[in-house]
DNA sequence: CGTCCGATGAACT
DNA sequence: GTTCATCGGACGT
């Protein structure tokens, strides 16, 4: 598990490549535990950024959460139709969050295959932040939860294995054209040759 | 492979 | 009314 003080970084840059490796868990069911890998991430760091929910410290219902102590989830909806899952992180009223983009299926891949209505189970079953979070069973219900308790409904795990930096890539952030200056941070980190990151 | 476009809701002008 | 941290289906190459 990844603790509280994990999350409390100033650095959302470095978390983001931070988070790479780590394990993501979805509680389906009692009986059915969905997770995976996470082989793809954005950081977003308001104020300043533009390209965040959150630019010049706006707050609105849905950015609430982003201002709450490293830790815990902010999921919005997207185009009114898909549930995209950050991590909030830094200190209270430091509104950082690191959006991840891809997953590699580990646990119950088939019972993500059939929440994604897919036929078969191809990379294009968890390659964009929309199509994951629906494989792993997760929306709005879960806006605000905790990632740091063994008993949470979703928890962040430590990487397992090592990752070098040299597996790491980074580039320009994606679906932000109208952020300015910030477009072309280059804040999207990919596993370098994984073959379940976006495109 | 590529481009086009509708879905559907929160937030903004 | 428009825009937006997206996706999948339709259709052309």
């Amino acid at each position: 598990m990844l603790p509280f003080e994990f999350y409390q970084n100033e650095d959302v840059v470095g978390l983001a490549r931070s988070l790479l490796g780590c394990r993501i868990v979805s509680e389906f069911s009692p009986s059915i535990t969905l997770s995976g890998i996470i082989v793809e991430t954005e950081a977003y760091r308001a104020p300043e950024d533009r390209a965040s929910h959150a630019f010049n410290n706006r707050r609105t219902p849905r950015t609430e959460t982003m201002y709450r102590a490293g830790g815990v989830a902010y999921i919005y909806l997207c185009y009114g139709i898909h549930h995209l899952f950050n991590v909030v992180t830094g200190p209270v009223d430091r509104p950082h969050a690191i959006l991840i983009r891809a997953v590699q299926p580990i646990e119950n891949i088939d019972t993500m295959r059939q929440l994604r209505g897919a036929s078969s189970v191809t990379p294009r079953l968890t390659n964009g932040p929309g199509k994951w979070t629906r494989a792993m069973a997760i929306s709005l219900r879960h806006n605000g939860l905790p990632l740091y308790h063994a008993e949470g409904d979703i928890r962040l795990l430590k990487r397992m294995s090592s990752l070098s930096e040299d597996d790491i890539v980074s580039s320009p952030r994606v679906g932000i054209d109208y952020a300015k200056e910030w477009k072309d941070k280059p804040w999207r980190f990919r596993i370098k040759g994984n073959p379940w990151v976006g495109k």
